[in-house]
RNA sequence: GGCUCUGUAGCUCAGUUGGUAGAGCGAACGACUGAAAAUCGUUAGGUCACCGGAUCGAUGCCGGUCGGAGCCA
């Protein structure tokens, strides 16, 4: 049997919802579930609406972990996230509970469900590298990548500066670069992986309606309490930069709406990309996701 | 009613001194190993409002029709 189950799918797929349920009826059998966050947004305290975070009330419910570990001026990457979501799971596994990781980041999904292990970074090669770009420009560097590991300059385009630099820090640091890395990892652990589908039209419909409730429910009002708090990464969450305009007077409040809608529906359809590649996903209907779950993991 | 401006890709707009058109955004698809709700790539969309005229040839010139904006009455 699987020792962890994971819930995937895009935004506003109905993720949390269903891991509250699962967690119900698991409980209901003598399991001990307990809840681990995979969204890179829910980690950070204070963002709460924008990120369409549980209330605490309703995480009250079950152990909930990886949620508010950071605060919104602090950074939390790939690598931090996995070491810390992978010591919570075996912490959970250890004293006999079960977990259930629950999100939509696919690349901190994949960090802590497959055998990933991140190559160090180094502050002084990358910030040579990055002045090497200012004066060299990208296709120089990418040239020189292509004579050092041809596979990855093959894979990666001009305009993806950020990855070439990343390829070449990682040969001047490990004599190799990104292509030593396996393109089917194995898993970390015994797990089940299921994923929620949810019809296109219909998804960008619960979105749009899921905006406007996150409009009424105060996501002004936490846009101005996290203002100017926010670190490069926290940042990024949509919708505070939206909001951030419409109180600037530069668009109105349906402008502001329309594109945190228009936003999270492009970033579901990445989701899905991504999703689509991983062979390993069960794929769930909305009505039947819960059975579908018990059934297949045999729980 | 008169005058002026305007109608080009789903949206906002470039453009062609007449040889059937581009950008940004969006869309579809893809990549993705320490910023990932980030970053990057590929592709598909247009009888250039409609009708007529002059021209070898019109989206571009001329006339008209219909729509939009502004000003005057």
């Amino acid at each position: 049997m699987a020792e962890f189950i994971v819930i995937l799918g895009p935004t506003a797929s109905g993720k949390s919802g269903l891991s509250l349920e699962l967690a119900s009826e698991l409980q209901k059998r003598g399991y001990s579930p307990e809840i681990v966050n995979a969204d890179s947004m829910q980690l950070y305290k204070d963002m709460d609406i924008a990120t369409a975070k549980l209330s605490v009330m309703e995480r009250e419910q079950f152990p909930h972990h990886m949620f508010d570990i950071s605060d919104p001026e602090d950074e939390i990457t790939v690598v931090q996230y996995q070491k810390k979501a992978r010591e919570v799971i075996e912490e959970i596994l250890n004293r006999g509970g079960f977990p259930i990781l629950v999100g939509g980041s696919m690349l901190y999904l994949q960090s802590v469900v497959y055998e990933m292990d991140f190559a160090p970074t180094d502050e002084q090669i990358r910030q040579k590298l990055e002045s090497e770009l200012e004066s060299q420009g990208a296709g120089a560097m990418l040239a020189r990548l292509r004579e050092v590991d041809s596979e990855s300059a093959e894979r990666l385009s001009v305009g993806d500066a950020r990855r070439i630099i990343r390829a070449l820090e990682l040969y001047q640091l490990r004599g190799r670069g990104l292509d030593e890395f396996n393109k089917k990892p194995a898993f970390w652990k015994d797990c089940m992986i299921f994923g929620l589908d949810v019809e296109r039209a219909l998804l960008r419909e619960r979105i749009n309606a899921r905006v406007e409730q996150m409009w009424d429910s105060g996501l002004v009002e936490e846009t101005k309490l996290l203002r100017d708090r926010l670190s490069t990464t926290a940042k990024a969450a949509i919708g505070y930069q939206q909001v951030e305009m419409f109180i600037d007077g530069e668009i109105t409040k349906q402008q502001a709406i329309e594109q945190i809608q228009l936003s999270t529906s492009r970033y579901a359809k990445k989701q899905m990309t991504w999703f689509r590649r991983d062979e390993n996903i069960h794929w769930l209907t909305s009505s039947e996701a819960l059975v579908e779950i018990l059934d297949r993991a045999r729980l």
